[in-house]
DNA sequence: TTGAAAGCGCTAACAA
DNA sequence: TTGTTAGCGCTTTCAA
């Protein structure tokens, strides 16, 4: 496979710099002709140091292409202005929207952002908190991939943190939600009116509280309509193959549904490819509303109903509270919970 | 806009940690009995210590709950096991692609990966650039943003990096690209075959060599079937708004193109929803072909034909050069080129 | 195999 | 307003 792809390959000569020495505050000091300290008071813009003196050490970091050190600076002050983000997968569109509105209103303030991929998975959301931990960071935004998140730890070492997306069992911290059960129930609902008969829903791993909640608020709608709740219901990952299977699944029932809720937009490429696959024409042969208004959803055939959720907005304002906490411990926690908004396109018109 | 969104806000009761000293060496040393350096060893998996210490040692950094510093760490180490990767949009499912190649090979060998974006802009580069050198991370991965890079800065201070996707201008570091001029060509030439007329293309900004060089291999295509080159050209942002206004734009020309090569698939989805708009049928009145397999890709209508790039490949062969190089900066560099793939669908087949 | 001690580069308390 | 100096927590000589 990798060879197939490789079709070049040159190589060429190397200019290494070697014994390259780094400088340092001592190095700038030396130059300008002052101490350490002031070239650190100057560098780090106190107010307390003559204009003239500030000049003279900017020009002489500039000339010596001074970088601070920062692990000895966050040693030295205990802290580091970075926030780490752990998304539970970069290639949900939905967290990237989220990442953007975290960025930039962290930048804002002069925060930096690293960005954290747990992929679904307990075990490397945990080897992140551990990083995020031992790197000293300022603060922790994260959607816990699973009930059995470890964050406990951030909690017992004062390590600021917020829950966006999911929320943390037991844990007293902020949070930024969606009310998707809500949600659920008006896609649901909305399916149900367009007279939809056999309603199906596929979402995601027990004990994540989006998929529960989806699937509550779908159960919801069933119940308000006097419908029995049939045997349609499929839980998976969060990822397109697993929605991919269960879908296939579900067409083989012998009442196989004629719509379906799918509750997010990763999962809806699986299920649209099984439909594609099986020629089963969404839209018209089974109706589908899906969570997340991904930027090709209206481009599908046919255009995709979705629950667009404000997922900038959870990355702003879960930033905005991080900061809150950072710069004051002791503040109540506040849990916040962002609407969502039925987008009606073709993929759940009843033709 | 916020306001409309936010649904419920409440607040709880805080249960601060006050005073929870985070337990260092020391601590650790002190409740196993030993000293600091044997501290160090034994959790550093050295072979010189003797195994009942070391149990002795893991045991009480288990009870205290102890973490190393990592900043103290890096600053006595010089050096950080941590590598920055600077892609120049997070949002662009071909670069979240690589980040997934990158990081798998990173973690295999105990690396962590720092994700930044730079959002196609030189200064947020720029910016990330100066963390990663104030951090001292190990190595930086990273797709330039444009031709103003300031990657020398890491040369000059002996910072292992690899360029991806595009490469630097006259640096001469480790590379991974992807032959897009003659995949660029090959698309086009598809296209003509297919009887279409007059070929457009809608590429990136001048001076992003992805961007030059399909726009390049275009022009190879048109001058090879002898057809003059038409005034079907735009160059705009590597993003969705821009490519939507320059579809709009050719859409509006007197000569309007029968059918388009798109640079990338962010830009794809600006184009469909121009010719949406416009009441253009893609694939009947315009034939198309896109830069890169999104996920979406086969599920639009009509399914778009692709120039398919191994992109998870390309991150994880950038994380093996990267760590070479980290491992022996006097290795020459290599330039590695990958081919890329025309997947033919329903988008650019002549009815 | 273990311990004592130096020092990575920076900032902040204290002195001048 | 500036300089001197201690020390953040860790790893790593050097000695024992």
């Amino acid at each position: 496979m990798t060879d197939l792809w490789v079709i070049h390959y040159s190589t060429g000569y190397c200019s290494v710099r070697k014994g390259a020495r780094v400088p340092t505050v001592s190095d700038v000091a030396a130059r300008a002709g002052v101490s350490t300290a002031t070239v650190s008071r100057a560098l780090n813009g106190k107010p307390t140091v003559d204009p003239d003196l500030a000049a003279r050490v900017r020009q002489a970091a500039d000339d010596l292409g001074y970088q601070p050190n920062g692990p000895a600076r966050n040693l030295r002050r205990q802290e580091a202005a970075v926030v780490a983000l752990i998304i539970s997968d970069v290639e949900n569109p939905f967290f990237t929207a989220i990442a953007r509105g975290v960025e930039d209103v962290a930048h804002e303030v002069g925060y930096s952002v690293v960005l954290c991929n747990s992929d679904e998975s307990v075990e490397k959301e945990n080897r992140y908190l551990d990083i995020a931990i031992q790197e000293r960071v300022a603060g922790v935004i994260l959607s816990p991939s699973g009930p059995t998140s470890t964050v406990a730890k951030l909690a017992s070492r004062g390590t600021a943190y917020v829950a966006v997306d999911r929320p943390l069992p037991g844990q007293d911290s902020d949070v930024v939600l969606v009310d998707t059960r809500l949600a659920a129930r008006e896609a649901t609902a909305h399916l149900i009116a367009q007279g939809y008969e056999r309603v199906g829903c596929i979402t995601g791993p027990a004990g994540v509280r989006t998929a529960d909640d989806r699937l509550a608020g779908y159960r919801d709608a069933l119940k308000a309509a006097r419908r029995r709740t049939p045997k349609l219901v499929r839980r998976t990952e969060y990822k397109a193959a697993g929605a991919h299977r269960a879908a296939l699944d579900l067409l083989a029932q012998p009442e196989s549904p004629d719509a379906l809720l799918i509750a997010n937009s990763v999962m809806a490429v699986g299920v649209l490819q099984a439909l594609q696959e099986q020629g089963v024409r969404a839209g018209r042969d089974v109706g589908l509303v899906t969570f997340d208004d991904a930027p090709w959803a209206a481009l599908v055939d046919p255009p995709l109903s979705v629950v667009a959720q404000p997922a900038y907005e959870i990355g702003a304002v879960a930033a905005r509270l991080l900061l809150a906490r950072i710069a004051d411990a002791t503040r109540p926690p506040t849990a916040t919970t962002l609407g969502a908004r039925l987008t009606k396109r073709a993929s759940s018109r009843r033709h």
